[in-house]
DNA sequence: ACAGCTTACGGCAGTCGTAATCATG
DNA sequence: CATGATTACGACTGCCGTAAGCTGT
């Protein structure tokens, strides 16, 4: 169970391959050989299955603890190298793509005027790898969008000590097809369209795993999923009728051949926060908290 | 950033000396010293201050990351050698002090004349502890209870892929010695109470840190803290005007010298959850989905 | 002066790479 | 038969304990 056998145990799950593992890891083939083994002999199991080379039920197990774990680790990692860095002089913003609004844009005018000589990168990411590069330090700032109840905070991973603070709370709304039976209406709740046609799009909208999560049904099965992080190229499925998606209604304002529908009941409201590490009088610990006095 | 490493530097902060947490993981004082040396060396700073032994602001902020990442490990070793271990002959019950109700009594008889060969242990802990027995099953059911907003789960640490099922909401209430001046009003609102003299007891009652958790204020400081697991003990206090504390109002019911105002805003109840680790047909995931039922 | 942390050093275990071997599609 | 996992083995690193050195109270 030491992290770097856990480590090459996942790097041999993603590749499928023992030896593909080896090449990412810079390991010889037969190193990840004997870490596999030596896992196997201390958890007592079979982990993979070879040819194809595929994780056992024991494994996949395996998997869910070693995932968090390892994330947390390079989290730990990435924290300590930072607090022993020189300060940056270049700052990386990560954003989910719902999470780019307006008032972002003129905050961070401000930040600029102040800070001249300071490089900013906007990096526009899923949840999960926002998540991911904030604990590593990859990216200094993470502004994140998601679902949740008035004022309560989002339900993200815990990747380790990490400061949220929310920037936004806006209506939600259920996108339909201008033809749709549905879209005259004037407000709509969630428990009517759980056997809905619904198209998943975990990057842009409302992942339908979230509406299930919160609605505790086994419902909002996806019809079509959608891999994108632009909303035009989703309304324009949807339009088509291939589907509905929950999204804020803001983003829905233009788009051709869409109804939005405010969403009734649940409450729920589409919220965006900024998330860093901790480390005051960093540039990331500034613009956020630039970012919700002006929200 | 060797576990075993983070591990020594944990004990060493707790014992406040390095031959004390020698002795508590069988090392050697030397070895010990040269954990924490590699440590600094790897970490690029220094951790501890020696003479006397406390830990330095990059030690405390490494602490943060080594707490829960030693629990998620042994949460994992913990699981698996579950996993390919015989099926228990024995079950221990970890429950805080105030999520042992009625109900659970009964079908827990239940559960025992099912399974009559089945030793059963009932343990009172508190959340930290309890959350860290079930992570790395030395108890093999939780219950803990905690404070949310209504059908909304419990905020506990992530400690790995466990399974929770909501057993109950019921009211929470203010309790007040009968002199207090509020004693006699219907209902209370939380924010007129940040200033109040407050008892923290986060065994027994609603711990402090979560009053200011959800009301995002500084107040709720506590004039006494309570370390017990008892009711009565607290009451008593209470009764003896040393402060005010949040509990569910059925655990008030018959304490004398006490009022017990319900608490109207915000709308927050007294919830109590199972806690296990999904294997299917484990005696926990069993009694765990009875209580559920019988709630 | 003494308790307690640090440093020096040697034995031992564990890890990786090379290379030979084995198994499967 | 060829690709790719496993096994054998040797060189090397790194870890822990013993024991001597150092330092603040």
């Amino acid at each position: 169970m030491d992290p770097h056998l856990l480590r090459t145990f996942v790097a041999v799950v993603d590749q499928g391959s023992f030896s593909e593992a080896a090449r990412e890891l810079g390991y010889t083939q037969s190193a990840v050989s004997q870490h596999i083994a030596t896992l196997e002999r201390d958890v007592g199991a079979v982990l993979l299955h070879r040819r194809p080379v595929a994780p056992t039920g024991v494994g996949i197990r395996l998997l869910e603890h070693a995932r968090p774990l390892l994330l947390r680790w390079d989290a730990a990692r990435a924290d300590m190298a930072r607090m022993t860095a020189a300060p940056a002089t270049r700052m990386v913003i990560g954003v989910t793509p719902l999470a780019m609004t307006a008032p972002f844009g003129s905050t961070l005018t401000d930040l600029r005027l102040t800070r001249p000589h300071l490089a900013v990168t906007i990096r526009v990411l899923g949840r999960a790898a926002l998540l991911r590069d904030v604990a590593t330090a990859a990216v200094d700032l993470g502004l994140v969008d998601g679902m949740a109840a008035p004022t309560d905070p989002l339900h993200l991973p815990d990747a380790g000590p990490l400061t949220t603070t929310a920037l936004s709370e806006r209506p939600l709304a259920v996108a339909l097809p201008a033809s749709h039976p549905l879209a005259g209406r004037t407000g709509l709740s969630l428990t009517d369209l759980a056997d809905a046609r619904w198209i998943d799009a975990p990057d842009t909208a409302i992942p339908l795993a979230h509406l299930r999560a919160v609605s505790g049904t086994d419902g909002y099965r996806p019809a079509l999923c959608y891999e994108g992080s632009d909303v035009r190229g989703l309304t324009t499925l949807i339009a088509a009728d291939h589907g509905l998606a929950l999204l804020p209604q803001r983003a829905l304002d233009d788009q051709p051949g869409i109804h939005a529908v405010p969403l009734n009941t649940p409450r729920l409201v589409h919220r965006t926060e900024a998330l860093y590490q901790a480390l005051p009088d960093s540039p990331a610990a500034l613009l956020a908290s630039a970012l919700a006095a002006d929200a």
